[in-house]
RNA sequence: CGGGAUGUAGCGCAGCCCGGUAGCGCACCUGUUUUGGGAACAGGGGGUCCCAGGUUCGAAUCCUGGUAUCCCGACCA
């Protein structure tokens, strides 16, 4: 065995690591919290992020680019915003370098200081508002309804891959509404837009949600989030949509005239999704083998390995396959690599998580037929050639529809409700997973909560049943559960 | 920014205690035989031993000072 993975029972976070890498999805960059996104890692967002903009378009929005470097000032211009972000924002103060003269290679040169400092963007609210200021003068020009896809840097202590970096790829939304109902409408719809594409998509079961006053988005009025459960009972934040009120237009002085000729601030919505979802794809799929894609978001979804080794009538069939399947808009590598080996191959496809592998030899051919392998399963199956790929197609479906299936049996099973203190915290200990309780509503509680047991409150979730209830903590009276897990 | 650990070939590590001119596995290159679940054999290439100073005839090894990374905490999508 050339590449061993950590079993997830043995370390789970060195299992995590060990796919990022041995599944080709990124490497380490000099830069420390930095990576690079390999190919086939980027192939994964690639497709991601082909089927969210799709959305986006079909919802009415279009694409925009904002700058990366933004002047200091903005940043200070919303209270709640600055104390966010400032203690993880990259500062640019020069501009440019030069030879050391005492020869110890490049230095800043100290005369090239920036009169104002630039920030690398955190997000982008702020250059967009001080845009929009200029954008919007009547009704008639609202809405806006732009996103961009942008790099964005947040100078984070700890990092991993994927799932918090310093330096990472989303997409922020950022639009511009004459009234707080619409705004809300357009919150709640970009909240669906990420819970569809999370559970279609990413076969990936989530849990919409409203974040305390504790975990808002700093400036929000309110931010609704979608939260999974990955295999090693830790929740995910997944997407994050905020209703940002009046807040930003106050602080950029953005006023539109309304029907009735009155001067009235702009109502704001933000939303955004990055590549931390594809950490979350990774931890609620794969397993001790390696990577396990969903087939929709699969670079490739079959690969065709001709055994023992390719020759010529095999590379015929399989040609023929591959054609028949793509016709069917079905992506197919065939691999006649004479170098590797077929165990090698099979390893390694099971490594980088191709759903569906046809292993054709000459025995197959004899028989008419084709050894199918699922890489949800790792079931084998010998099928005739004969309708293969309307067999195959059908396999990919009923695989994107096992692996939501089987995450959200997970899911569910691990939301669990519970009534005293006790009880809050062994299941925090032994079983993981969402926990299901009574809050009293304070913030004070929630972060007595949070320092005890380390679980913050991840959502309180949308059409949240009332019940009346004692807070796990202080008994005080409460009239709904809310959601606690320790999170990513 | 506190506590702990580690820097030796692309990756993972041994060697350090007890100083003598660097080794193992994987990967890589060449060749032969192989090939239905990660092939075998033979040959080969590759090193500022984290950096800087010091001790010494001689330093990967001992001493001093830096530095980087990782883990555990405080903070976060």
């Amino acid at each position: 065995m050339a590449k061993e993975i950590t079993p997830r029972s043995e370390d789970y976070s060195q299992w995590y690591l060990d796919i990022v890498h041995k599944a080709r999805m990124a490497d380490n960059s000099p830069v420390r919290g930095c990576m690079v996104i390999k190919p086939h890692g980027f192939a994964i967002w690639e497709k991601m992020r082909d089927a969210l903009d799709a959305m986006f378009k079909e919802t009415g929005h279009v694409n925009a680019y904002f700058p990366l470097f933004i002047p200091k000032s903005f940043l200070s211009k919303e209270a709640a915003h600055i104390e966010g972000f400032a203690k993880e924002c990259a500062v640019v103060t020069h501009y440019r370098l030069k030879n050391d003269p005492n020869g110890g290679g490049v230095i800043v040169d100290p005369e090239a200081k920036l009169e104002e400092e630039l920030i690398v963007r955190p997000t982008s609210e702020t250059i967009i508002w001080n845009t929009y200021r200029d954008w919007i003068q009547s009704y008639r020009d609202l809405p806006i309804l732009i996103n961009q896809w942008a790099n964005v840097v947040r100078w984070e202590m700890r990092t991993r891959p994927f799932l918090r970096t310093t330096e990472f790829l989303w997409q922020e939304g950022h639009t511009a509404h004459a009234s707080a109902e619409e705004a809300i409408v357009e919150t709640r719809q970009m909240l669906d837009v990420y819970a569809q594409f999370a559970e279609e998509f990413m076969a990936m079961p989530v849990i919409k949600g409203v974040k305390t006053a504790n975990e808002r988005f700093a400036g929000a009025v309110d931010t609704y989030c979608i939260e999974a459960l990955m295999q090693d009972g830790k929740a995910l934040q997944a997407g994050t949509s905020h209703f940002l009120g009046q807040n930003f237009a106050k602080a950029f002085d953005v006023m539109f005239l309304n029907k009735e000729n009155q001067q009235e601030h702009v109502w704001a919505t933000s939303w955004g999704a990055s590549t931390r979802l594809v950490g979350g794809l990774i931890m609620t799929h794969s397993d001790d083998d390696g990577l396990v894609l969903p087939p929709k978001l699969a670079p490739i979804q079959v690969v065709i390995v001709p055994i023992p080794k390719p020759a010529a009538e095999l590379t015929e069939v399989a040609t023929k396959i591959a054609a028949e399947l793509r016709a069917k808009g079905i992506s197919v590598k065939i691999d006649n690599d004479e170098q590797n080996r077929p165990g090698f191959k099979f390893a390694e496809y099971e490594m980088i998580g191709v759903p569906v592998r046809l292993g054709l030899g000459a025995r197959d051919l004899a028989n008419n037929q084709v050894e199918v392998a699922r890489r949800d399963t790792k079931e084998k199956a010998n099928v005739s050639l004969d309708g293969i790929a309307e067999h195959v197609a059908n396999l990919l479906d009923d695989m994107q529809r096992n692996l939501f299936e089987r995450a959200k049996a997970y899911r569910d099973s691990h939301i669990t409700p519970v009534d005293t203190w006790e009880e809050f915290e062994n299941v925090l200990e032994t079983k993981g997973g969402f926990v299901s309780a009574h809050w009293d509503g304070t913030s004070e509680t929630e972060l007595a909560i949070k320092e005890r047991s380390k679980a913050t409150i991840r959502c309180i979730p949308i059409d949240n049943p009332l019940e009346d209830g004692a807070c796990i903590l202080t008994g005080n009276p409460s009239t709904q559960r809310v959601l606690f897990a320790r999170a990513y």
